[in-house]
DNA sequence: CCCTGTTTAAAACATACGTTTAGAATGACA
DNA sequence: TGTCATTCTAAACGTATGTTTTAAACAGGG
């Protein structure tokens, strides 16, 4: 039950890049411990050495990047702020959709550093019971939080009520277009290619501000 | 490996609703068959006698209740267009986007005839990799091609890949929704309470209007 | 009634799973 | 160099899994 969180080895960082790889592509229950452990090239009990348990690990595959996320999100809020105040005027609804939605599609496109990896993980993790996703979401709640002023600012005669229900919504079709961001040439017949992270985003977020 | 179409005893059905609880809360990996046949009072066998595999039961739950619904969405389709013909007008865009979201939406909220577990089950069964979705989104592409001139009519300045890509996304809000209607209240700390299935097909569609 | 096909039952099979244990290797520091 | 905590290894444990097998119960028509 005890779990490690000195400086590891890179074994450690190695399971967690592995079952990160995993866990975005199955359920929490169809990857197994053997699985993670043989392609990370480490010995079986390593993942309960270092993370106490199945679950454990996936809870750390979740907080290692997590933070960093929702700090990105944060920082483009501030930095739309910023800009509004200079120029004499209100931040824009695009700016706030697009900061809240820029972070997670950067990194989904972002093959090099492996990020998008996370994000498909994320995405899946919000699905899956086995791992307790209320702790998880009440960071993004606080995230989503700082928001909620700049849109009541922008549209006064939107109630609070109103504008959980559209952050909602957004969160859904960022979900979803991550999950299935390859079956879009599926549905269309092969109409549609999957462009860059750019042209993703702003497909996005133009959807978003209208349903706003 | 013989799977068994014939007028099957009670059994047979029990399993598969059963199981299609099951499957709507938990993974395809975490659903256990001896969890399915003990919870439906039949012996464990059972489900590979009538179905063949665990396998065939998730895909066998699929297909009972699929083609009703998306012949539910081709009648509201239908009903509409009949309804703009008379009126000499066109079909409108809430009239689309409502023909394809009210049949889930209304599912997901009946609860008396047990199909909202379906939804549910749908929703999960997209991302598990477990059930060869790929076939199960075939049925519902061959609905979306008979949306897609009518969008086409409304705007004519549409591409068929700018339709494709919004009936990817509204897709992706309708899954989020069924799948996360529970959380809205933790999101707005409790600011928002779910209504009636009208309300939030209402609050669907409007968003989707919008995005289009 | 017996025969035939279908359905249910119990048991066993082989394998995969998460976890634990006991000990070897390693490396830092005295 | 010897000590000690940390890291890694190999093996085993107990349990749960999907599936198969064998046979019993059942139903209907000849």
């Amino acid at each position: 039950m005890k779990i490690k969180k000195s400086a590891g080895s890179d074994a450690r960082e190695r399971i967690l890049d592995v079952s990160e790889g995993l866990f975005a592509n199955g359920s929490f229950a169809s990857v197994s411990i053997r699985a993670v452990t043989s392609k990370a090239d480490v010995n079986l009990s390593a993942v309960n050495y270092y993370f106490g348990s199945k679950k454990g690990l996936f809870q750390s595959v979740y907080v290692r990047r997590a933070t960093l996320m929702n700090h990105e999100r944060l920082h483009l809020l501030h930095e739309a702020d910023e800009k509004a105040q200079t120029g004499g005027r209100e931040v824009t609804l695009r700016e706030l959709i697009s900061a809240m939605l820029t972070p997670p599609i950067f990194w989904l496109c972002d093959e090099e550093k492996g990020l998008s990896v996370y994000i498909r993980f994320l995405a899946r993790a919000y699905l899956d019971e086995a791992s307790d996703m209320d702790n998880v979401l009440r960071q993004e709640v606080d995230v989503f939080d700082r928001f909620v002023p700049y849109f009541q600012k922008i549209n006064p005669g939107l109630g609070e009520e109103d504008i959980y229900w559209r952050i909602h919504f957004m969160m859904g079709v960022m979900h979803h277009t991550i999950n299935h961001l390859h079956r879009i040439s599926l549905l269309s017949h092969k109409a549609c290619k999957v462009g860059t992270w750019q042209e993703t985003r702003d497909r996005l977020v133009d959807f978003c501000c209208g349903g706003f």
